[in-house]
DNA sequence: CGAGCGGTTGAGGCATGTCAAGAGTTGTGG
DNA sequence: CCACAACTCTTGACATGCCTCAACCGCTCG
């Protein structure tokens, strides 16, 4: 692995404060390897065996049932994902695909495990990190179950606005066909609902999103930060999608 | 507090690998109290100082915006709540309230995150905990964006009837109103769905339920240990919904 | 150039929510 | 002990949000 790899994986608040010693415990067991886009990385039933670190690239987790499929989330560098089912030693919930070219680290799930008995700051790392996870889900399901497709449309792209620095114009961070996947909601339904929005202060032009009356669009989407954040571990990647940690 | 109060705490997975020295210095500062039916015990934004713990009773789990409401979850002895906002520090994601007089042990927070540091068991248990609960909250979604609200009736049924040991008749362990609300839909909806599935092997009298053709109910609701369980955590409490650890 | 894909738009249908009313049950106070 | 209020649950009528199917556009890429 290269050594800026490694410098970038040490500074993830997961591993951040872990000693020296055992973070080169942890990464001489590892490697990193790159995938092309469009490649089934993980699929949801099989063992966990590998903590994935996403370090270039983009991954899509998405869930499967009775011919169905919706996107859970998206993670961007430089995060991890699904360190929930690798300590618990259980199947993935969710499939990850690459969405462009990706290239990732993958770390044997049974050193993790052995890891945290051992170093007490991994541990504490490892507790902070599954109970932020749990809240970004939370706050999903809050999200899903108190809001209608057209808030939930409203308080994403006012969201992406403020972690875009709060400005007024920003292009979507991902296509509208997964975007609507993730918010719930079918592509044609979020194309048309889109649209209706002009009348709420937010114009789309192709992947182009001009907030034109923050205002009315906040009226609309009236954002809470018990659902929208702040996030500690959303922000800490720069994706519009929040981190997950399977 | 009892020392049968004391033994029961002691088991769950949580605290039952801790030193016992440790274990009777979080009892401590901690102290039972019961609380009458109805009583808002948290609400959701405040600030997260307690661990909670249910010895008898059930406490309901729900989230609010806009003036909406929906149940997130119910707990049931003798089990754990919003363990990740006590180890974030962070506002409560959701309020809870009694559904009936409840016996309630609270647990400083500060004492919770001081004692995972010095007992390294104590935190391997918390994150097993968090792990799970993430989990949980995962199917959670899964079934909310897979499955339509037939489908996810038909799953809670079956569900249910496995966790009361495959029987083919039960009574709900929650009103009707509280169960349309945790499975997102309307209690008039819930209503009418309850009565088109005795085409599909079910009947429903009054709070009782009755398989009489379990394939054809299968069949419908296409069970998946992916979103369905086994859940070791969900197993832990005998609630028919999934504890949380808000 | 043609195939494939993402996005948009329209027509139509179904699922789900809303509003309203009434039956049955529970709890309470006179 | 009864009357009343409050509540859950059910049912009907109706409205609407969202999905499905289909067609079409524009773009990319082989």
């Amino acid at each position: 692995m290269r050594i800026e790899d490694l410098l970038e994986i040490r500074h993830l608040h997961l591993f951040r404060d872990m000693a020296q010693a055992n973070f080169e415990v942890l990464m001489i067991s590892s490697y990193a390897q790159a995938f092309p886009q469009g490649l089934e990385l993980i699929r949801q039933g099989d063992p966990a065996d590998f903590l994935h670190i996403v370090l270039e690239g983009s991954v899509e987790l998405f869930a499967q049932w009775s011919g169905r499929e919706c996107t859970m989330a998206v993670v961007r560098p430089v995060s991890t994902f699904i360190l929930a089912a690798n300590i618990r030693d259980a199947p993935y919930l969710m499939s990850a695909r690459t969405l462009e070219r990706t290239r990732i680290v993958l770390v044997p799930a049974s050193d993790l495990r052995a890891m945290f008995r051992r170093d007490t700051e991994f541990a504490v790392a490892v507790i902070n990190e599954l109970a932020s996870s749990y809240r970004s889900v939370v706050r999903n399901a809050k999200s899903l179950k108190l809001r209608n497709s057209r808030e939930r449309i409203a308080s994403y792209l006012l969201r992406q606005s403020q972690l875009a620095g709060g400005v007024a114009s920003y292009v979507l961070p991902v296509e509208k066909r997964l975007l609507a996947s993730y918010l719930g909601m079918t592509a044609e339904n979020l194309s048309r609902t889109l649209r209706t929005l002009e009348a709420d202060g937010v114009k789309i032009d192709g992947a182009r999103v001009i907030i034109t009356h923050r205002a009315r669009l906040v009226a609309l989407a009236k954002p809470d930060r018990l659902i929208d954040g702040p996030d500690a571990v959303a922000e800490q990647n720069g994706s519009g999608l929040p981190v997950a940690r399977g």
